[in-house]
DNA sequence: ACAAATAATGACCAAGTGGTCATCAGGGAT
DNA sequence: ATCCCTGATGACCACTTGGTCATTATTTGT
């Protein structure tokens, strides 16, 4: 019977069971928003995210049921764009492209943008109905200041514009794109987004 | 008529070892690519593809020794781009956009864009040095036609824009970009990747 | 002070992974 | 026919995964 758990390492002996539900529901939330974003969903696992939040990976189950509803109590959608749409047409893609750096800049460890592109190469049914609530969440707020039949499709192809640039430099992290300044990157992206939308 | 030709009974009870390495060799090849294509790197599994090439994983390990070196030999680099690109400068985005489409309309299901994105999420290194392998034998067949010294950002912008739409259209497959005709796609990537490149 | 309620743990499970290896069998050379 | 090299197999290993659940420890109400 030498099941001892672990004996006393260096750090922590007497870690006290804490008893605090709520705190560590949050804490297993920003654990999972971030080892989403680190992984994808498919490769990021429980066991991880519980280290991460300081608990056993049983109590995650426990509040979550499974990794799927984790998922989507993790991954929030797309927040800001309907403020960053507002305003005047001619200036939109300026907008975007420097609302785009600035979160991304910020934050992209755990950008759910970051997070859906990671997790669709999965063909995780749960990642593919979050990327597509985002899509069509954005077309909308689009939609409200644009007109014109195409607009989906040139709303589309500013994504997928967006979508390669944070590729390039928040996944993969090489090439010009990730080597360039915040700036130079806003200056570009807005040439490019011009041209997309009023091209 | 009445009689079943029993060519192949459902099942193969009598499998007899066949012993072709030549052939299992390109099999197991053709396999992992569909795979690797299929899943990413990482979610690909070394059974799953003995099984698509009808041998045991044994044998894949015994040809490939890991599974790393079976990317690195089934995953080929970029092909024909140089064809592409050669001829004049001003039809440049139009050939780009139809050389894309066209080769990814023929057979997306086992292309190396697809397999590098899908793998990339997964930070594998194999995956990410085969990506920029790549990107670097873009870049210098472009250079070959172009010049200018931002000539780097314009083609991996315009690279990320191939890869945003390859991610919606033959990833996620939804949205108007997986939508449209083959055609349409076309006249659009020939316009913004005109605007990217000249703009 | 005690007991009921329940948050948290950790042992456990079946399934699946990449990788190893003793063994077997096909077929060319003799 | 026979031998023997080696292509091919499948049992096996250590490990990881998502998920379950009996136990244990901590609050809180009384």
């Amino acid at each position: 019977m030498t099941s001892a758990p672990d004996a006393t390492p260096p750090a922590e002996p007497a870690r006290r069971r804490r008893r605090d539900p709520e705190a560590h529901r949050a804490a297993i939330l920003d654990a999972a928003r971030e080892a989403f974003a680190e992984h994808g969903y498919a490769l990021a696992t429980i066991r991880d995210i519980a280290r991460r939040a300081g608990v056993t990976h049983g109590l995650v189950m426990r509040h979550f049921t499974s990794k799927e509803q984790l998922f989507l109590c993790a991954v929030p959608g797309t927040r800001d764009l309907d403020e960053i749409v507002a305003g005047d047409v001619a200036s939109l893609p300026e907008r975007v492209a420097a609302g785009f750096v600035a979160r991304m800049e910020t934050n992209a460890a755990d950008d759910p943008f970051v997070t859906l592109i990671r997790s669709a190469a999965s063909n995780e049914r749960a990642a593919i109905d979050l990327y597509t609530a985002m899509r069509r969440r954005s077309v909308a707020a689009y939609r409200t200041v644009l007109d014109g039949d195409d607009v989906d499709v040139r709303v589309e192809l500013m994504a997928a514009q967006l979508i390669g640039v944070a590729f390039n430099r928040y996944i993969v992290k090489a090439g010009p794109l990730a080597a360039m300044t915040a700036g130079e990157l806003t200056a570009h992206l807005s040439r490019v987004l011009r041209g997309i939308m009023f091209g």
